[in-house]
This record gives C-alpha cells, structure tokens and sequence, in this order.
DNA sequence: GACATGACCGAAAACGTTTTCGTGTTGAAA
DNA sequence: TTTCAACACGAAAACGTTTTCGGTCATGTC
C-alpha cells in the first residue's frame, strides 16, 4: 500500500533540499524559475497535497470547525448546518460533524475527541441528558482551555459564551393566537419537560397566548412528553401518550405542538377518531421541515429559519476565532433568530 | 486566553524531562513512583489531555473514520451513523461526518478536507450528481494514496473497494408481489433516473414482479423523477410531476415509491382525489423511517436494516485498516444485507 | 577498593510542515 | 585583485508527542 508523498521524499528524488522544494511550491522569490518549475511539475505528478495534520500542529490552527448536534435527521439541524458551511466555506474554513445521539456521555466524548487539536472552535447544540443532568463541566472546560463555543437552539444561561437562539416564547404565542382567532377554544400543548429550555419557553408563550385571550390554562391540556420516546424504538409509547391527551379531553379542538413529529402524530389520532382538521381541530407543529408540507393535511408551522441560525452561529465563531487572540475576554453575543407562521391546511 | 497545558510546560513545571514526564504519565516502570504521582497529580490538577494532532502526526494515524453521506435528513443515513458508530466505538475509533448535499463538488473537496491526515478511511454513499458525471477520479486516488474506502447502499462497479449493499432488487419484487397479492393489477412506480444505481435495480424488481405474474409493465406507468426534485426549493415542482403521474393513469391502483417522500406525496395526492388507500391504491415505499410510520395511513414499506449496513460498513473499513498493510492488495468483498417488508395500512 | 547491577532519568530522533537565518557562489564595480 | 551585492539554496528550529538508547548515580558483592 502506497503512501502518500511528502516534501522530504521530493527533496530526495530530485537532489534539494526540503525548504527548497517548500519554497518552490510556494512560488518564493527566493528560489530559481527553473527549479520552480522543476519541483512543481514532480509535485503535480505524484500528485503532492500538504498533510493537514503537520500543518496543525505547526500552524496550532486547523482551520476547521466541529459542529455537534442531538440528532441528524431533524430537517432543522440539516438546515443549520447547511448555513453554517456556507458562511465556514466562504472564510476558508471547513466543517466536521459530530452527533451526541441525546446523550451526555457521547457528547462529552465527541467534543474531547476534537477538542484535543482537532478544530478551532465548536458549534453545537444541547443534549438533552445534558440538560437534565444540568452538568455543563465539559463546556467549561473547553472554553477555559481557549477553545470558543458557540451555542444554538438549545443553550444555558450557565455557561458565558456566544448563542444564537428563536424567538421562542414569541413563535409559540403567535402561533396558539392564530389558533385562537381561528375560534378554537380548547387548545392543547404537546412539549417537553421543563429542563429542554426550548419547550418551557414555548409552553410560556402558550400561556401568555390563552392568559392574553382570557382563556383559562388547564393542566389537562398541558402534555409534556417524557424523555427518550421520541425514538423509534419508544414510538408506540409516543403514540399511547398522546392518545391518552385526547381520552383526556374529548373538547379540545386545537393542537399545538413543539415539534412535527408530535404535531404529526396528533393528527393521525384525530383522523384515526374521525376529527375533521382544521373544521373540528387545528393543529400547528414548531419547525418547519420537509414533513409538515407532506402531511396530509399539510401543516401549518411556525417556521425557524435554520439556515440563518447556521449563518449567524458561523459568523459569530468566526469572528472570534480571528480576532487578535489576548484581548478582551467578554462581550458574549446572543443573536435571536425571528420566527415566521407558515400557515397551510391544519390552520383555518 | 489560555491554551491547553503540553509536556513541555509540565516539564518546565517539575523541572523534570520532557521524556520523564510523557513515561510518569504512562505509568512507566522507568520511572519512581514519587515522580509518577508528582507528575500524575499536576497534570490532572491542569487537566492535561495529549494533543492528538501531535499524536496522529507521530503514529501516522488518526482512529477516526470519516464518512460521507449526501443528505443529512434522511432517516436511513441516521441509522447508518449509528451502526458505524457503534462498531467504531468499540474498535477504538471515532466517527467524522461531512456532506456532500448531492453535489459533486462538496463531495471532493469534503474528501480532500479529510484525506489529508485527519482520518484513517472512509465509509460513504456517492452524491447523485457524481453519479450523473461518473467522474470517479476522487475515489480512485484516494484509494492510490493507500486511504481505504466502504461504499454503501449507492455503489459503483467502476471503482474497486469494500461495499455494502441491499437487496435492491428483490426487496421491490417482493414489494410489487405483495402489492399484486393484493389485487392490484395497474401498478405505478415513482422512481430515480437510472444513473443513481439503487433506482434502477429497484426499477429491474418492480418489472421483474410484473412479468412473474404475467402483466404487461407500461411505460406510462413508470416516472422517472428528475434530480434535484426532491430538495425543498423545489418541491412543488415534484408535486406536480406526481400528479401528472396519476393524470396519466386514471385506472392507477397501485403505487410503488423507491423512498419515502415520494410515497408519502403519492398518498397526498390520492387524497385529494378522493382515492381511498388502501382500498381503492395501494402504496408501499422503500426505506423504513419516522415518516412511514406516522404518515395517515401509516405507510407499507420495505424496510433497508440501515443500521446494520453501518455495522457492516464499520467492519470492513476496520479490517482493512487493523490488517498487515503491506499484505494482499485485492479481494474486495462485497456484503449483501437483507430487506424486509413492513406491512402497515397502505396495502390490503 | 574495584566492579557489576539496577534504579532512575535525560537527550535526541522522528512524524511533515514553514520560516528565519545563514552561507556559498557568482558577476561586476573599485 | 579585492570587495560587495545579488542570487540561489540549505540548516535548523518549532509545533507536541513517544520511544530508543544511553548516562549517572547509589548500592551491594567479592
């Protein structure tokens, strides 16, 4: 098996020495026309790229930027990352995935695996175990060792750094007063526990909604799905909850809930009990993905704009990782991202 | 803004050697035990962590696999990941993941990004757009620089490596079979262009199953989607070829989708028109995902095993890379996984 | 007292780059 | 012939590790 060749190799084929051939592929002054072109077309011939990692550990910069993230196959994350390597490709950088799977001992795992030379500095977005456990000790640590993080989406007031973040509160309390003029009167709220930041802030705005419009909250209305069940292997316990949110309250004529997949499922328990959407129901789902406009009825969503979250995220560890290393430390930056309602079928 | 604590500064620290302090940490014999536990204790105190671009530099490898995949979202490449994960984990090795988003371009340059130092091998599915160009040469020196390669599921005979593919087809025989089974005698296939390998041999099944039971395949009844369709931007215009599907083939009774979308927007459009599934149609797709199951009704499909395919995938790289390098160049293997098909309520 | 034996530690090379500084060889000016 | 710049190139250090090979002691043995 071939290896890939080095300066040292080309310096030794063709009688120079290493700094020569460095300099020749770099077009130096230094260094005559003739062997210029000497060195470069072997170089081409054998097809010389430079070794990333050599040019690491010389330069203690990788140029690259890890971004780490709960679960791949939410169209939102996709679409963050897509932002992200559009504005990291645009400044020379490139971008390196890695996935937590919601879970705090992958997390912690993965950043100790890039942190330790790997890239320059990370983008990411909370595990949820992570936010129950509340131990944020490996985001201290590797802002203390002079690696920069940016958060998104699902931050912590606890940890001092950049944050890119929804309007969450607002999105949802748009999104329940749309339901509410289109004259639903009983309106429940499909979220998570309080610990996933994102889900209390939008279960607030559902309150503000209703307390807005004189509706009285009810705990019934209110389901907040435990942990973990939103895998495939838990689906049918996913499915048994919120069926039971319906035993529960055979009045509620508006859904709204904190993610597609629940927005989704909600409607297939109202079609299975033969609720007509949105004549008898109106569901509205967070995050406007490939799903909602698929569903039948198609869904009406409050609508993130992934991409500019990935923009703004990039921009923000940009900036800091070029700017002049030793001055001032803070000056955190927290960028909110608007939120638009896209209204479709689901909606009246 | 501090940087991470090498030897070197440990070193100073204890006035010890640079030598004296890398064999404490490694529990040397050579070493004292008083001088192992100094250098232990100071050293967990500044939370030292060795670099690993220094150590990739020296070992001349990396234990991290990259892998490449074309689109971030789909529920199949998540379980990909996973099961490479899985077995990567436990052989020591962490898992990179870059996109290619279908384009040839990022593809390359993704590689390139890697190759150079910061992985060991690949894993990877092609992009359709370098399916489109056949421009392969990215592979092929990849594989000449001695980087080894898995491709899965979107294979390609041109190129000579380690690959993982399903059962294309005879998973959509059996699908077609099953539909036939079911009664339906005019049964439609929403499929790829030909260039994209699983399309066509999916295509092969569905005319296979058709001849087998004596029916006359037409040409009206197999779409070919163009690429680029199913991104986002351009959904509608996918929504429109597929109603032109059924504007075509008014006495349509049955719909086979090579993925999910595809069949989830069938069923869409069969609704609008009043078809009944599975009554009146009967849809099954390929790939098992989320969408699949929550879908109204929920969605007969051919299930691909995707995690599997990651551990398979994971297997074979690792193989490769933990054995003699200088040994026998060839002997490619080609692993074969199995489909299954899930019945739910799109088919009778 | 000479010598071997361990115990403990350090110097240096190597991985592949880039860059600074130095050095030798020209040809021309003095 | 000497002197000096310009030109073309090489040596070496540095990035942070690991590892091999010695080296320096003190101790024990005869």
């Amino acid at each position: 098996m071939k290896r890939k060749i080095t300066l040292k190799q080309i310096a030794r084929e063709l009688d120079v020495s290493i700094s020569t051939v460095s300099k020749a592929l770099r077009n130096s002054e230094e260094i005559s026309a003739d062997t210029i072109e000497k060195v470069q077309a072997f170089a081409k011939l054998y097809n010389y790229k430079p070794n990333n990692i050599a040019l690491s550990l010389k330069n203690r910069r990788t140029k690259k930027i890890g971004v780490i993230i709960p679960e791949i196959v939410h169209h939102f994350f996709s679409n963050v990352i897509k932002g992200i390597e559009k504005v990291a490709n645009k400044h020379g950088y490139n971008v390196i995935v890695a996935l937590s799977n919601e879970s705090f001992d992958k997390e912690v795992l993965n950043m100790e695996m890039l942190a330790n030379g790997s890239i320059d500095g990370f983008i990411l977005s909370i595990s949820k175990e992570t936010l129950m456990l509340k131990d944020y000790h490996h985001f201290r640590e590797t802002i203390n060792q002079g690696m920069p993080i940016v958060m998104f989406d699902r931050v912590v007031n606890e940890i001092n750094c950049d944050k890119v973040i929804v309007d969450d509160f607002d999105g949802a309390k748009n999104a329940v007063k749309i339901m509410i003029d289109g004259g639903s009167k009983h309106i429940g709220i499909i979220t998570t526990k309080d610990y996933v930041s994102v889900g209390s802030l939008r279960t607030n705005g559902y309150l503000s909604a209703l307390q807005l419009s004189g509706i009285t909250a009810s705990d019934e209305l209110v389901l907040k799905v435990e942990d973990g069940l939103d895998t495939e292997e838990n689906s049918d316990k996913l499915y048994k909850t919120i069926q039971s949110l319906f035993d529960n309250n055979p009045q509620m004529d508006g859904v709204f809930a904190v993610n597609e997949l629940f927005a989704l499922i909600a409607m297939k328990v109202a079609h299975e009990r033969g609720i007509k959407i949105p004549e008898q129901m109106q569901v509205i789902g967070f995050t406007n993905g490939v799903l909602s406009k698929y569903a039948t009825p198609s869904l009406t969503t409050v609508s993130q704009h992934a991409q500019q979250i990935g923009e703004q995220s990039a921009y923000l560890l940009i900036e800091r990782l070029e700017k002049d290393e030793d001055l001032e430390e803070d000056g955190w930056k927290t960028v909110i991202v608007k939120t638009d309602v896209v209204e479709r079928d689901s909606t009246k």
